[in-house]
DNA sequence: ACAGCGTTTGCACGCGCGTGCAACATTTTT
DNA sequence: AAAAATGTTGCACGCGCGTGCAAACGCTGT
């Protein structure tokens, strides 16, 4: 049951004349680094702990130039690595006094409202994690007035406005290629995701460039136009369906891990074959189930936490260096690849 | 790379001069049901589109008791589930005017400092959709000043300081209680979650009445602390590996997905069996890998799109009248039960 | 006790907009 | 055509806190 009327705020005002100092000093007294005196901060919060007192972000941001939240701008929800990221994500920004706004983006022509929507609450930063956001978009922020830092996580962006901050996905690629080429396969099928993600043509033509260095000729590539698992499984099966044994590929290279979960399933239960014995697959991401007894996913693990922090860094630093930067992950080898 | 340094914002004002009307109209502008002529409407809006202009919504929220900003309060990431609720969730919110701010609950002591977190931003509602937060916190919550709405959701609670939005868990399970003893089984083991959640003690209570009222006995219970696939699985192994074929359930209903998925991956990888022949497996909440080739999971679909949008009508209502409501859902059979 | 220094505290002003009412303009009624 | 009813616009004040500086304080050494 909501509350019947909502009490007056306590304000610093409050805290002040309770515990006999000014309001500046109150507020002062909830920040760090300020220049107050021990006794006087202890005074203070002890005042403002009896009163219920906390310091009201809001207006905070209001007042000064910083409001400590950020946007993160998100879609492609069928892809299970999303939540993953969420995780890590909020987890460094909160613990480090972040607030996060979680924008959904809910269509493919609602990536400019969306971040309309973000800059209205004055956040000092924008984080995209979507797939829809295209150059045009993220110009057209840029040029907006009130746009602080656009940070592009886990996805690489050439895109001068924006920070990017991502695994090195050229060297994560060439160490998968190596890998399936190490294994002795010989007949990959590269699936790609969306073509709109420029991080995505990133890697399959980094397979491919990598394949064609050693073999000299090109591999075999379809596409999902989304993250989906379910719909990789029927791209999968639509492509390999009709094929003899000699006509399948041997390995199935798939952009990320949610691609790679759907081709599994179709490899299994829909054309009633082994993997890795018939078929093997390899993934990306790392995704909770990729570890699972079921899939045994041969996967390529992001330093999530490691990019979130550092996400968090940019945030705090004032420079207006270039922040870009490329992390390097790890080949986790189980038993589908 | 960040931009050098902030232009001036534009407001209102700005706006104003160049249309020839005062700052107040300006807002009246922006405020749909707003008593203002459509011309006037249309010269305000001309002018702030060539001028960039959008009304800030932070200091809206500061001049007035409303925000338009709810917070979503979370942990349980390892549970595939979250990833659904979050986007129904935020897509009922944002397509209809309301922002979200997302908070990671990050540990179990977190509950209390998370809901305070909240309240600083002035939130008109705080939705918890987490699983750590008992009565005490609730209270705590719910007498704090400046605390509005608190909604749980997918969840149903007691408390008569909340507002619940959830499946009617009692109907929920009285159906999956009776698909069980229709279809023929007759040694159930029920998986349990975490036991700090009152919904689920609520599940685990009524299939074990339901069960006791057909066969005078009462069925075998095990629990994990976390919803969570993997540990679901580690924790099925342990109870079921030194079981000869008589001792073994011929299903295990679980709480929800989560710990379906994982038992699944047990009964087929770890302990070599087939589902359904050998065990079955019954699961609660429809997650996106319940409907794929692999799982083929028999769950329970908790209507979301509906309860999201019930939620977003309880927060657009006025009255202090009583919000609690619980949706039916149904009963998916699928493949593995 | 006093100058000299660093530290701590107080304050005027503004951030951008909402509330509620008063003033004004427009339409309808008689 | 004037009066009444309705529709539309303008404005004083405040929401709670940050910025940057000036005043007041506390301490050291002599």
């Amino acid at each position: 049951m909501p509350k019947a009327e909502s009490l007056p705020n306590i304000t610093a005002d409050d805290v002040a004349a309770q515990a006999g100092v000014s309001r500046w000093t109150v507020n002062r007294a909830f920040k760090k680094d300020a220049s107050i005196s021990p006794k006087t901060r202890e005074k203070v919060m002890t005042a403002a702990q009896s009163l219920g007192y906390v310091p009201d972000l809001s207006a905070a941001a209001l007042a000064s130039t910083r409001s400590n939240l950020v946007a993160l701008l998100i879609d492609d929800f069928a892809n299970p690595h999303k939540l993953v990221m969420l995780e890590k994500l909020t987890r460094a920004l909160r613990s480090r006094g972040w607030d996060t706004l979680l924008v959904n983006t809910l269509d493919s022509d609602d990536a400019a409202p969306a971040l309309l929507n973000a800059s209205q609450r004055r956040v000092d930063a924008t984080i995209l994690i979507g797939i829809q956001f295209d150059d045009e978009v993220l110009n057209a922020a840029h040029d907006a007035r009130r746009f602080k830092k656009l940070i592009i996580f886990a996805r690489t962006s050439e895109n001068p406005n924006t920070i990017s901050i991502a695994v090195d996905d050229e060297a994560a690629t060439r160490e998968i290629a190596q890998y399936v080429i190490r294994k002795g396969y010989q007949r990959p099928l590269y699936m790609a995701g969306p073509r709109t993600v420029s991080a995505h043509l990133l890697r399959k033509e980094t397979f491919a460039r990598e394949w064609k260095d050693r073999f000299d000729r090109e591999p075999e590539c379809i596409a999902a136009d989304r993250y989906d698992p379910d719909l990789a499984a029927s791209i999968a099966h639509d492509a390999l369906k009709d094929r003899t044994a000699a006509e399948l590929p041997d390995i199935i290279v798939c952009e990320n891990d949610a691609l790679a979960l759907g081709v599994i399933d179709t490899i299994r239960h829909r054309l009633g074959l082994r993997v890795p014995q018939d078929i093997a697959v390899l993934g990306f991401d790392d995704v909770p189930q990729a570890a699972g007894h079921n899939y045994r996913l041969t996967t390529y693990c992001q330093p999530l936490t490691e990019m979130s922090n550092y996400l968090v860094d940019v945030l705090e630093s004032q420079d207006d260096a270039v922040h870009d930067r490329k992390f390097l992950g790890r080949l986790v080898p189980r038993d589908s690849a």
